[in-house]
DNA sequence: CGTTTTGTGGACATTGGTGTATAGATCTCC
DNA sequence: GGAGATCTATACACCAATGTCCACAAAACG
């Protein structure tokens, strides 16, 4: 999938306009991620962008076309990390592993906080739910064969899957605010914990350089 | 705390009533768990009772004296049922750790549905996100302790406390369905993963026979 | 039997949200 | 510089929800 379909970029504004639709887009998704789908009003976003309600169903046909396109871009982003780097080669268990934690300490590329709001959604909504739980087997799918690579048996690369899965998952649902160090400080502990393997000294150093080369990006 | 507070068991019902305090209570509970703090509103309840909305008034002070009780009755629920599995003796860390996943397969300890919507709504609410933090944080104490108490060292008990943590969230997250059978055939795994060490079969053997004599009350 | 206590019901004002219709502003292109 | 496409503002009808006021019902108590 493109990362900016030539449709979805902004054209050069014309006529009378004020904001494009990806403002719209933009303001919609922050108040997803912080305030839930619930909370995505019109009325609110008009008042954010400083510009009038009617403005909206100008580039919309109404609330749930939005939301939609919101759901769109979730659909196409997060998981597609996920997968990509559990594929990726890698030496050791440990090393498939940091493979995979790159996609948390870069919030270019798993975004948390878009991952939860669909997720609540999804406890009201059906067919959201649908769309979460076709997402989730994609990732422990992924998960589990990058275990099984390393030649762990079938159900303890489903178990370590899961474990690996859900405690990241349930880090983010904690939204646990730690500075970097202290979350890479921990890195050894959880490699063992993950793999029951302990790490290389130059893998970690490897890992927390890249870490720390995202700056705060977490 | 006791189950139930004489003070909150209903009164004979009296005078011209309907419904009680507690069935506004229950009530707000339920969609408080399945809609989230925010759907929980005085007309839907009133039309859910079958009652005029003014009754309500006459329980409550207002919709925000309502969240109140429910948040009381949260806070002093779940986390003491962690916090007291954990301490249990336990000849084994794996039997441990069972102790502690006996929170998790008895809906009458640990309730899931009712800590993901009070962890929702802190999302909204900075005082509620004070509360959940200072929950979470008792939590992982209680299990870094069990950790510590079988012999790792502090780096170790700190990382696999929050790997058991987290995956427990994470697994909750996701709201997985999965047959009891199912989840109780990767204890094994689950087992190794979280402790480093195998589990006995009698120690497996116990836990499901435990598990299975809950029913389906998972 | 009547009063008090304990609730319930209905009407009202207010707020915040959706969506529509209609008029007006501004750029582009001929 | 006018025509037409593109965008915005104002005004309207409508609905869901909150909270208040007041009248009223029914059991309990003297």
């Amino acid at each position: 999938m493109t990362v900016a379909p030539p449709d979805l970029v902004d054209k050069a504004p014309h006529g009378n306009s004020k904001v494009t639709r990806q403002d719209w887009l933009q303001a919609a998704r922050d108040t997803l991620v912080s305030k839930g789908a619930a909370d995505v009003k019109i009325l609110t976003l008009s008042r954010d962008l400083d510009v009038s309600r009617s403005s909206f169903y100008w580039y919309f046909r109404d609330r749930t076309d939005l939301l939609n396109a919101l759901l769109a871009e979730w659909e196409t982003r997060n998981t597609r990390c996920i997968v990509d780097h559990c594929a990726r080669p890698a030496d050791s268990v440990t090393a498939a592993v940091c493979n995979f934690f790159e996609c948390f300490i870069d919030v270019r590329l798993f975004d948390p906080g878009l991952d939860f709001a669909v997720r609540e959604w999804s406890r009201r909504d059906p067919e959201i739910r649908a769309k979460i739980d076709a997402a989730d087997a994609q990732r422990l799918h992924a998960i589990e064969a990058l275990f099984l690579r390393f030649g762990f048996n079938a159900g303890e690369a489903d178990a370590r899957a899961r474990i690996l899965y859900f405690m990241q998952l349930g880090y983010h649902a904690l939204e646990v605010t730690e500075p970097l160090d202290m979350r890479l400080g921990r890195l050894e502990g959880y490699l063992i914990g993950f793999t029951g393997t302990p790490a290389t000294p130059e893998l970690i150093d490897r890992f927390r350089a890249r870490a720390a080369a995202l700056g705060g990006a977490t």
